[in-house]
RNA sequence: GGCGGCAUAGCCAAGUGGCUAAGGCGGGGGUCUGCAAAACCCCUAUUCCCCGGUUCGAAUCCGGGUGCCGCCUCCA
């Protein structure tokens, strides 16, 4: 079955046509460099990093670029406020925003453009769309005329007419038209600037993606993504910019994933409600955040609460906690099946059967719309049926080749691994998870099992209390005990 | 004033014309276990905000209502 994605363009679903056979040329809206991200940024990143995995396990080949805006009002705000320079406000909230990107199981875009290298290009098409008489000079600045672009509108469904009417629209005594936008902002003193045919001054702020997007994927590619606020007005703008300049259409798919609100509302930093992701992680583990904005469809809002993060932890536990199992029942050193019954008894029959129900089902999720939630679920049944084949249906252990667990086990990580979820890692990590960690803890309960073996229970016990308050989760089976790192404070 | 979205169990959430209304969390009962935890099993929505309509048949389509949210200004 084909692919079908929400274009915000047309209000439907559409099956994915490609401009180039086998070949996915997407782009997303990047951060502006002037803060750490929030979660509501961090699931503007998420969304396009799992279509990406997706689409890269269905064949096709992607092109990713991601831009970073680092020429903005709110960076030179934000330098004057801390008392530094722009340059280094740019140089250290890149650096916190890849470091977070990469801790959020995000992959690096293919190319990672930067407003500041491409301000040649985005001067070169201010210019076209002057020679197209979309673009007009006043008081030093340059405006786009929303009233020379007939299609203007055509993504948000507004009629300039309307955005007149509306009281919310940006007065300025240059602009022809209200809804009239600038390409070009004269410098004021003490700001940075670059030289143009229209004087010292720097881009706007949508401009930026219009050169990029077309620098690196041409005036034809296939997926646009950002958050449902850039429909209006920055990917209406960018729309107006790229097909004023080129004379048609440049994005296919435009894709929005929806708000994460708190408390009902939308998490923004003018609201002030919002929570930073390296603090949201360093709490509750990246995963878990990455889970919460996957557990919903990408376009529906999601509420952000402590409440839904402790469900999201609790679920993925045992999804981690079953690959954990799947890990050590295949590892060389370990008891393992006999041979007559890993060969074909009728339990791994039946398991074999689930794999392949479940994993058709995972994808069916996927290719409708990217279905995040309904494909989580079929993980979560896919770790439900090996924990009950595990449990129910393991005969006594003993040396032999476990062909069907080794295919659950690469199903669930790479099925996983689509959504960037990195099933075979430890869900809780700490900062200070050092290579002593591991043979300290397995030494303790090497101790702990003799302790037991002499049936000194109540010893036993508050070793494995006492550890708990570390944070290290203590588990008695039947092989011996099994520890997880899992948050102290539970 | 214009445009758009949402309303499904205690909570979160999938499902957009027809099989038993996914899945997660929580709760109850059980199996296993020195205990605990984990895991597994069973139970936890006769019904999808309300009122009409279309249809053999609707949570799903249409009309009306109520409530909440968003965009129209920087915002992911």
């Amino acid at each position: 079955m084909p692919i079908q994605i929400y274009n915000t363009l047309t209000g439907k679903k559409e099956p994915l046509e490609t401009v180039e056979p086998g070949r996915v040329k997407m782009y997303s809206c990047g951060p502006t460099v002037y803060d750490y991200f929030h979660v509501g940024n961090a699931r503007a990143f998420v969304v396009p990093d799992v279509i990406k995995r997706y689409l890269r396990d269905r064949g096709y080949q992607v092109l990713h670029v991601q831009n970073v805006t680092d020429i903005d009002d709110k960076i030179i705000q934000r330098a004057q406020s801390l008392g530094v320079s722009v340059d280094e406000v740019v140089d250290r909230y890149t650096r916190a925003y890849l470091e977070d990107l990469l801790r959020l199981g995000c992959e690096m875009p293919t190319v990672l453009p930067r407003a500041r290298d491409h301000v040649g290009p985005m001067i070169d098409l201010i210019r076209v769309l002057f020679d197209n008489g979309l673009a007009y000079a006043a008081g030093g600045d340059v405006y786009f005329s929303v009233e020379r672009f007939p299609r203007y509108g055509q993504l948000s469904r507004q009629e300039v007419s309307q955005l007149e009417a509306g009281a919310r629209v940006e007065a300025s005594a240059h602009k022809r038209h209200p809804a009239d936008f600038v390409l070009w902002k004269a410098a004021k003193p003490g700001e940075p600037w670059w030289e143009s045919p229209w004087g010292r001054g720097r881009p706007g702020w949508h401009l930026e993606c219009s050169a990029m997007s077309m620098a690196y994927l041409g005036e034809r590619f296939d997926i646009h993504t950002g958050g449902a606020d850039l429909i209006f007005p920055h990917h209406e703008n960018e729309i107006a910019q790229s097909e004023g300049a080129v004379g048609h259409p440049v994005v296919t798919y435009w894709v929005h994933n929806g708000y994460i609100n708190v408390d009902g509302e939308k998490m923004s930093k003018s609201l002030g409600n919002f929570w930073l992701f390296r603090d949201v992680a360093d709490r509750w583990g990246a995963p878990v955040v990455r889970a919460l904005l996957l557990s919903k469809h990408y376009r529906t809002p999601i509420d952000f609460t402590e409440e839904a993060l402790e469900a999201q932890a609790r679920g993925l536990e045992r999804l981690y906690r079953t690959v954990g199992d799947l890990a050590r029942r295949l590892h060389p050193d370990a008891p393992q099946l006999s041979s007559e019954a890993a060969a074909a008894g009728p339990a791994e029959q039946a398991l074999e059967r689930v794999l392949q129900e479940k994993e058709a089902a995972f994808h069916e999720a996927m290719e409708d719309d990217f279905n995040t939630a309904m494909a989580l679920a079929r993980l979560f049944e896919l770790a439900r049926e090996v924990n009950r084949y595990l449990t129910e249906a393991e005969p006594a252990p003993q040396p032999g080749p476990q062909p069907t667990l080794h295919r659950a086990y690469r199903l669930l990580i790479r099925l996983g691994g689509i959504l960037g979820l990195r099933l075979d890692e430890p869900l809780h990590s700490r900062a200070d998870d050092g290579e002593l960690l591991v043979p300290l803890v397995d030494l303790i309960l090497e101790v702990r099992q003799q302790v037991r073996s002499e049936r000194r229970f109540d010893l036993a016990d508050q070793i494995r209390d006492r550890l708990k308050a570390l944070g290290i989760q203590v588990e008695d089976t039947r092989e011996g005990a099994r520890w997880i790192l899992s948050d102290a404070s539970r």
